[in-house]
DNA sequence: TCAAAAGTGTTATCCTTACACCCATGT
DNA sequence: ACATGGGTGTAAGGATAACACTTTTGA
């Protein structure tokens, strides 16, 4: 009550281009004066906008001028630049003062919104395509898996781990050991324990995007952490060990970058049992195109013949009669989505893998 | 900016005793004066609230006096009394009046919350726990189909969709007949154009409780749709032919039922891929009270075997070594959940019946 | 001894996984 | 002809779902 509260609509708008999956930025700038890509949003003016949903869809669609056809909330945020208040200096005076800033608090409510391969960036406007991993290198296993997490992430957060073990975080319920182990899929029960150990990966789940980040994000590692006023850029209290000085992943405004992970988490986790990968195609599409955009939004390859296979048994799609005639090889069949598999199967989707 | 912006922190906190599954309500009234129950609820505070969620526990804990365990964040309602604001005619003039109800809006964050089974309602206060189902009777299969679908909602809906078959819902982006058989679980391709032909449910999915409910609010066959003006008590435009006059299942204050079915929907979900039953359960248990747990959430029965056997290779539980000494016929063992599996598998579960 | 609830064995069937192999086109 | 990508067959192992059956207690 005391307060002004306001509501801000982000959305993480998302396509996929042969291999490369796409998320529309703005650019966007801290107080500070450094620029960075940041989601497109807007306020939610209850006024005008009936719902949330359609605050947002309007929002998005006079800023980027694209029709957005699926939309899903993902998960409203409450601390919103978290740690700044506990940062006592006040930066660079400029449009948002700190004393208009503490009065005013943000809440941010994610959204996650697919729409078919665009041309092209948008020339006329500051609109950007970008490729989401990014700001997610570690998250791209589709070759394997990247030399980032053993170079860097993985010894970096080990020495977080080893500083405090079993420091619980109140939200999670859980000491870092565990969180960690969760997240990165390590196994070994003394791994806490054994110093100099590295830390192996033994099995990976592909939506855990968020813990991930939330954890890479209070051991330092993200830029995001040190623009909030949690790290101290030199040497202050509570900064881990190994510190790498490269970026992990480029930087967004803000909690953008959480809101794209929980995106992507969210994405990649529906994939199974909704059939939303077909938002993001054309009306017709060969299977080995259904199966990389599977692959480039999961970050995993998946093998070819149980795919289809699989495809088939669930009676997702259907053949069309034409085929591809280009692409090097045999020409491919062109199918289309079968709507009508919503109404036979209870939870229709692409069943990668469920298990490691 | 202009108006000023309210964010409710609603909490649907759930308990199950042997065969009940219980929500806490407190009771609350309309701007009319009917006495409804409500879900304990608070305003976000920002000054005092560092996040969303410390925010609820704080409300929560000091309203019912118990310690919430596990919490998690539903969905963010910004329609809250959806449809009061195209109601012409004022209500009796008591605390809130229209005029200052007309500047104030409301956006509700909904919460599930769960909770070892209570010992008895808190005597002393307003708090009551109640069996969920009083306020969705057809969600509970455990014994079968429940009559009121045959006799009552399926009769209706039919009715409601008939009237408009094909009328698309801007925000699902599905038309009724769509919508209806999603839910309902309803089969045959002309189910709509055979004229008082009676629809029959092939397949049920436990998990569609929002879906349901929300049919039923358009087709205006809860009080809620009355309630916020959607259809008018008499006989006005959107009525559907056969408006039973038998409220379905209890009503509830404003969106609270909605939040409700948001929370019984996610919890049958999330039953199937984390262990999140073992947070209703004491400490130490038999097998036959985690099945009837998972009976009681996900309103359906299911093979005793087949459901310790699965449970077995889960991992998901350890004996203790001691039995129980009651309950009529042979001792049963008691077990206790085994905490490292979600260290061992990316998503345990109860993976109860998949399709059907 | 009987009811009641706990707990076990066994089968047919389906699905998954991982092989190796063939097909149609452009160059 | 051969490289390239499209597309198929098959068999081993594991998971499922539905049977009927035995065991241990209290009354």
């Amino acid at each position: 009550m005391p307060d002004a509260l306001s509501l801000g609509l982000h959305a993480a708008v998302v396509a996929v281009d042969t291999g490369t999956p796409l998320v529309l930025t703005v650019p966007g700038q801290l107080p500070d004066g450094t620029v960075r890509p940041g989601l497109p949003f807007g306020p939610f003016q209850p006024a005008t906008h009936r719902t949330l949903e359609m605050g947002l869809r309007q929002w998005v669609e006079t800023q980027t001028e694209l029709q957005l056809g699926y939309v899903e909330q993902l998960y409203t945020f409450g601390d919103f630049g978290r740690f700044r208040q506990a940062e006592p200096k006040k930066q660079t005076a400029d449009g948002a003062g700190s004393s208009s800033l503490s009065a005013q608090h943000f809440v941010s409510v994610g959204y996650l919104a697919l729409v078919r391969t665009p041309s092209d960036d948008p020339a006329q406007s500051v609109l950007r395509w970008k490729n989401w991993y990014q700001f997610f290198p570690w998250e791209d296993w589709r070759n394997g898996q990247p030399a980032i997490l053993d170079d860097i992430i993985l010894p970096a957060l080990a020495g977080w781990v080893q500083a405090q073990p079993d420091k619980v975080s109140s939200s999670k319920g859980l000491n870092r050991v565990a969180r960690f182990r969760l997240a990165f899929g390590c196994d070994g029960p003394g791994m806490a324990s054994e110093k100099n150990r590295m830390p192996t990966i033994t099995s990976w789940d592909e939506e855990r995007v968020l813990e991930r980040y939330e954890l890479m994000y209070e051991a330092g590692l993200v830029a995001e952490a040190i623009t909030d006023g949690r790290i101290m850029p030199s040497n202050s209290s509570p900064q881990p060990s190994s510190t790498p000085q490269a970026p992990l992943g480029e930087a967004m405004l803000y909690d953008h970058r959480r809101i794209l992970a929980t995106a992507i988490a969210r994405l990649r986790g529906k994939l199974k049992y909704r059939p939303v990968v077909f938002e993001l195609l054309p009306d017709a599409f060969t299977l080995t195109q259904l199966q990389q955009t599977v692959e480039t939004l999961s970050g995993r390859s998946v093998h070819k013949q149980n795919f289809r296979r699989m495809v088939e048994k669930a009676n997702l799609v259907e053949p069309t009669g034409t085929t591809a005639s280009e692409t090097g090889g045999r020409p491919a069949a062109y199918f289309r989505f079968r709507r009508s598999v919503t109404l036979e199967r209870p939870r229709p989707g692409l069943r990668i893998a469920p298990r490691v």
